[in-house]
DNA sequence: TATTGTTATACTCTATAACTATA
DNA sequence: TATAGTTATAGAGTATAACAATA
């Protein structure tokens, strides 16, 4: 049967794998998987929600709901741009920022489990094609 | 920046991305990358519905609006079992063989496409691998 | 007029529950 | 009563469109 040693359908399968086993892992935190992309922007320096959609490549109105939530964990914080008072800078808070770095633990776990039987020489070797694939997207 | 780099991350990212160009490459054939598991059920050999249903991990209910999409394309038959008058086996038609046929070539077509920036040997090592990890499923 | 963030609405995909016909 | 298939309904997740505040 094609489909079970076909490589696109192979890296579907285990993507889907990956991202309900961090979502799994995340639900302590009260965070989702689709969170992480934010906090890592967010981490590097403020940012107006519209850039965040762009970066993320989602809806603006999809940011809107990730920040409230967000939010309501105390990661983030809105600021008014007082320089454009429609923007909202969006900054990470301490708190926020300790929630991004355990689940960033977490999904090194996730991999830490998924790459298990293989040979670390086999384990490098998948990252590197992946790291490959995933740059001409 | 754990994501770029995290193998978990970067398999959700292309089997998505293998899963949106799967997607439009089989769209000119009526059909959508879910599809693909089914016919290739079928073409083995004729089987009831909740047997698709467990087979695949989709709830019955979506079984048969995907079967009905199918069934419109002329790819599937249901035919009543007479031994048991509440199943229906599900066969592939002759149509439905072309179908597939033209449908898995697609599949390959994505996988060709995805892993052009590789080697053969690194295309092969990362063959064997995502094969390894999808064993553990 | 155009843009930022927000809200309202709709669409896709899937699951759960209720229904029918057979067993 | 239990099971196979179906229909109806509901829940995530995301996108599009309309809107208020500001530029």
């Amino acid at each position: 049967m094609a489909q079970t040693t076909n490589v696109a359908h192979l890296l579907k399968r285990l993507g889907d794998h990956a991202h309900r086993r961090l979502a799994v892992l995340l639900e302590p935190l009260g965070l989702r998987p689709r969170h992480l992309g934010l906090l890592a922007l967010v981490e590097e320096a403020p940012m107006a929600q519209l850039d965040l959609a762009r970066a993320v490549g989602v809806a603006p109105s999809v940011v809107v709901d990730m920040l409230d939530e967000l939010d309501a964990l105390g990661a983030v914080r809105r600021v008014r741009d007082r320089a454009d008072r429609r923007r909202q800078l969006v900054e990470l808070t301490d708190a926020g920022r300790a929630l991004h770095r355990k689940a960033n633990a977490r999904l090194a776990d996730v991999e830490t489990e998924m790459i298990a039987p293989l040979s670390p020489s086999a384990a490098n070797a998948l990252r590197k094609a992946l790291t490959t694939l995933a740059a001409q997207l």
